[in-house]
This record gives C-alpha cells, sequence and structure tokens, in this order.
DNA sequence: GGAGTTATTCAGGTGGCCTT
DNA sequence: AAGGCCACCTGAATAACTCC
C-alpha cells in the first residue's frame, strides 16, 4: 500500500451578499447576448480581468450560470436564496493549493460580485486519497461494513474479458455523505484528466491507481457543527477519520458470519492512517437536534 | 437536488450476556 | 474465540413545504 497523494478534491459554497448592480449588469448583457447567439457568451470583469462564459440559461434557481476553468459561479437575486453559489474545480484546486485558490476567489467576489463581505458558507467538501498497492475486487463489497444504506458495484461497460467483468468501482451510501472506491487511471483517462497523473510521484505506470472519496454535503457537515468553509477545511483531518474509522470500514474475513465483528483490514489501517490535513480540531458528528438542546441547555446555564 | 426547516419512520448498528 | 440472542437507540432516509 502506497499513498500517492491527498486532499481536498471539491468544494462548493454559498454567499449571502448583496450582489453589486454593475456586476449583475454585466451578467445580464452577456446572458442576453448568450440567449441570442444560442452559445456561452465571453464576460470579463473589469478590475481582476475573472473571465467566464455565460451560459444562455441558469442553474436550478440562479439566474445567472458562468463558467471558467477555474470554478463555475451561479448568482441569483432571490432573499430566501443565498444570491451566489460557487462550485471550485477540482483542477483549480490541485494546481494552486486549496487555500491560494481560495484566496483568489474571495478577493473575486469581494472585489468584482459583491457589495458587503460575509462568510462562505460550505455546501460540499470531496476529500480524497489515491494510493495503489491494493485491487480491490468485485467480491470485496462483502468486506465493507458501511453505515450509510445502498451500494453499488461499478463494472466497465464493453465487457468481453473471459474471467469476468472489470470493476471500475464502488459508491456507498445515498444521502449527504457517501463513499467513492474508484479505479482513477481508468476513469482519467475516460474523461481527458491528463493533469491528475500528474499529481503522483513514484507510482507504479503498470498498475492502477485508486481512489478513495467521501462527499460530505451540508446536512452532514452541519452535524459536525460546521458552517463556513474555513470551519469545514480545518476539520477535514477529522472529518476523514470519521469517514474511515467510523462511517466506512474494509474488513478481514474470519469464520464468524457478523462482518461487524471482523477484524479490521490492514489495507484499511493504512489508508485511516492517512494524513489528508495538518490541523486537527476535533469536531464530533451529532445530530443537529442534539446541538440545538445543547445550545438551549447552555443557555439555561447561562441564566441560571 | 439549492437552502432551510420540521416531522416521522425503522433498519440495523451497538454492546451486553450467555452458551459451546 | 465463535456465535447466538436480545434490548436499546442512533442515524439514515423520506416527505412536505417554501422560494427563484
Amino acid at each position: 500500500m502506497r499513498v500517492l497523494t491527498s486532499g481536498i478534491d471539491s468544494l462548493y459554497f454559498s454567499v449571502r451578499a448583496p450582489v453589486r448592480a454593475e456586476a449583475w449588469e454585466l451578467l445580464k448583457r452577456a446572458k442576453d447576448r448568450a440567449e441570442h447567439e444560442r452559445e456561452p457568451a465571453p464576460v470579463d470583469f473589469p478590475l481582476n480581468g475573472q473571465a467566464f462564459l455565460v451560459k444562455p440559461h441558469g442553474w436550478r434557481g440562479y439566474t445567472f450560470w458562468a463558467t471558467s476553468p477555474d470554478f463555475e459561479l451561479m448568482v441569483g437575486k432571490s432573499e430566501k436564496f443565498p444570491p451566489v453559489y460557487v462550485q471550485m474545480h477540482s483542477a483549480y484546486l490541485h494546481s494552486m493549493g486549496v487555500e491560494p485558490a481560495l484566496h483568489l476567489v474571495e478577493v473575486f467576489l469581494r472585489h468584482e460580485l459583491l457589495a458587503a463581505p460575509a462568510d462562505l458558507v460550505v455546501s460540499r467538501l470531496d476529500i480524497h486519497c489515491d494510493y495503489q498497492g491494493w485491487d480491490p475486487e468485485i467480491e470485496d463489497i462483502r468486506r465493507f461494513v458501511c453505515r450509510g444504506r445502498g451500494r453499488r458495484v461499478h463494472v466497465e461497460r464493453e465487457e468481453a474479458f473471459a474471467h469476468g467483468r472489470r470493476l471500475t468501482g464502488f459508491t456507498f451510501g445515498r444521502g449527504a455523505l457517501s463513499a467513492r472506491l474508484y479505479d482513477k487511471t481508468l476513469q482519467a483517462a475516460q474523461r481527458g484528466l491528463t493533469w491528475v497523473p500528474e499529481l503522483w510521484t513514484g507510482q507504479d505506470p503498470d498498475r492502477p491507481v485508486w481512489r478513495l472519496e467521501f462527499a460530505y454535503e451540508r446536512n452532514v457537515l452541519r452535524e459536525f457543527n460546521l458552517r463556513t468553509v474555513d470551519e469545514a477545511l480545518a476539520a477535514v483531518q477529522d472529518l476523514w477519520e470519521y469517514g474511515t474509522g467510523k462511517w466506512l470500514t474494509l474488513r478481514r474475513r474470519v469464520r464468524d458470519a457478523r462482518e461487524r465483528r471482523w477484524p479490521l483490514d490492514p489495507v484499511w489501517e493504512a489508508l485511516q492512517a492517512v494524513r489528508v490535513s495538518p490541523e486537527r480540531t476535533g469536531v464530533v458528528r451529532r445530530r443537529v437536534r442534539r446541538v440545538r438542546e445543547e445550545r438551549v441547555r447552555c443557555a439555561w446555564c447561562w441564566a441560571a
């Protein structure tokens, strides 16, 4: 087992702050053009020259959808919704580093788009680890113990192999927390992600690289009491350890009929030990209701 | 499923305890 | 150790409602 890289692969967040009138106008003009020409229209923001293509249609209630190589930008005007939603591309996060990339997006938002500063409220965070040294097989699905419901096995479409179909990955969970274990070499090749192999140093080119990835969506992050992007980033190591330690584990088969009493597989112990971040805050997952009750109780203590 | 609620349900995880 | 049994309760999932 050899860890090639680890870190943050996706970061989505929303911002509750009013949009500058000039920025709105700029987007509006571009969208009008896009609608007319029926294809995305380029727009350049004046101050730092951030360039986007504005799509002719919005996205899920957001009036504007602007795309760039670095991140997707959604802008709307509802009062109930955050006016801004950002999806940072994994290539951007990897090429720049998370903190610098985030900083650049914040500068753009603050100086070009928003009329007031506001917290970046985290919506989704993907944490991953790429490794070599254990190639899962279809039968291994039985050795996983997972708190989430629903698990799927993915195999290669054009299966012409005599020895059965080639496993391309597993997914676990359907809700706000899910995990995927998949052949990253294959996926990167299929999707033409040439920058992905560049992240790997010292890998065996003759063997596939596998990725283990946890996707934390807002509802789960809130159970960890993580609201902002900064809070979530500071807790990445804890989230990794929760995912690999509690939520999903790989066991070594023994005589006992109950998987949950099987000992941990050494491969998984290695994955649990991966450092995805130097920081650690000690977050604990708990039901939202309980957190709220604790707050109430806390308020009581204060009052008393 | 975007965000933010609330309410409801129940599979199955957890852990103790007992045999063999 | 292996494994059967059992009670408890957590966490996962769903649905409903709202707004653009």
